[in-house]
DNA sequence: AATTATTTGTCCGTATGTATG
DNA sequence: CCATACATACGGACAAATAAT
């Protein structure tokens, strides 16, 4: 946390999220915040305009500020994806990441197949020829296997897609860390683990793209994720 | 625009998204951004905050404020989509939105035909009957298609393919108000026109949503925009 | 319909913190 | 280690909007 307003912004963020202020309700007064968390007034105002940005609440003159419904929050700011993330009555929270994943990712992965240069193929190639080296090695596998989906990401030459997907990862990469003490007796399914079978489906999706088969790729893509939701559902719905 | 800084970060933002402040680039500090802009210091900082929170800049102490690469910006952002839209310099912004589209959809379909309630079933049904009775007028078309898409997409019942959804449809309202007067020969495609091929269309997606059909809606979603798709293509690439 | 009370919005003077050269 | 230049933080005042009376 760099400054007090970024740290106010989080406490409250957090209390919203998780329910003590509730979609509606008033919050206390800015002079009343400022004494509750041995602040300045302009630094209360500085986090409530945070808070405002991601639209999680709305000041009003004299009627106060307010918590906004669930409907308005921006669902894809970093912090707002933590707390959600952090909190525990969001825990099915992942899934629905998932079902989003599932329709941007295939997509992405088509578009590169599409309209990825030679350049990107080779970039591609050295990515996958990493992951084949990595099999079976827990850690280098993650930074691969990340790099990998990057670089057919930022071939699909879509920065809101491109944007929209790196938060996914960072939001899934967060839930990992969360849930990694938690369910130490499951293997997290969040990220791909490194068999040689996990290492099959990424070839599949390589070879797609560098045969420039956008169908071929979306469909390789969309097996991948799909084993990633039934082994998340196996532990979160059961 | 209620107040100043949120004037100030709409003229901030809409300079960097346009290119008049570059990525890397040192915006003015503070005191001279209040000069220029005659306000104080206090709503010069309030309005970083809120360019700081949306990811277009990051301040530093002694180094002052830079703008950051738009890898970085909060794509989704109601505001920053305006900016991007509203700039000459993204036209084709809206093929990109509508790749996003054409992966997110589909997939909202497809949900709503699995977990949609008899509620709900009503609630389709009702906004389907309204749409068949809106062909060939153009506004009450508009705001019945909008209804019957909400519909569905509510009954998604996953919050953050809700969210995202509803900003993609406000970006398309946006763009559709930009370009409504600039290109007066061409029919705008962002959004279905009320014909009775158009109404066939969505009659298929709600009929296999009724029939919890997951892999139809998936495909009819898929086909009607894939029709937006190629309108926008002849206007835009050509 | 006018007045008042309450809360956010705005301003400014000053002081402190922090990274850079 | 010092000087500089910037952001950060504080407090007290007044303005503006609007709900309640």
């Amino acid at each position: 946390m760099q400054n007090r307003s970024e740290e106010l912004v989080h406490e409250l963020g957090r209390k919203i999220v998780n329910g003590e202020y509730l979609p509606g309700e008033i919050l206390p007064k800015a002079e009343v915040l400022s004494e509750m968390h041995g602040v300045s007034r302009t630094v209360v105002r500085e986090a409530l305009k945070g808070l405002a940005t991601r639209k999680l609440i709305r000041s009003n003159q004299r009627s106060g500020t307010s918590v906004l419904p669930r409907a308005m929050w921006q669902w894809w700011d970093i912090d707002v994806l933590t707390w959600i993330i952090e909190d525990e009555n969001n825990s099915d929270f992942i899934l629905h990441l998932t079902d989003v994943r599932l329709g941007l990712e295939p997509m992405a992965a088509a578009l590169a197949a599409k309209r990825a240069t030679d350049q990107d193929h080779v970039k591609i190639k050295a990515c996958f020829e990493k992951l084949e080296q990595s099999v079976g090695d827990e850690r280098a596998w993650a930074k691969a296997d990340f790099e990998f989906h990057q670089s057919i990401l930022h071939a699909s030459y879509n920065d809101l897609m491109i944007g929209t997907i790196q938060s996914l990862h960072k939001a899934l990469i967060i839930s990992r860390e969360k849930t990694f003490h938690a369910v130490k007796e499951y293997a997290d399914p969040t990220f791909d683990s490194p068999t040689k079978e996990v290492l099959d489906r990424h070839r599949a999706i390589y070879e797609a793209v560098l045969a420039r088969d956008e169908d071929l790729a979306r469909q390789k893509m969309t097996d991948l994720i799909l084993r990633v939701k039934r082994l998340l559902e196996e532990i979160y719905v059961s």
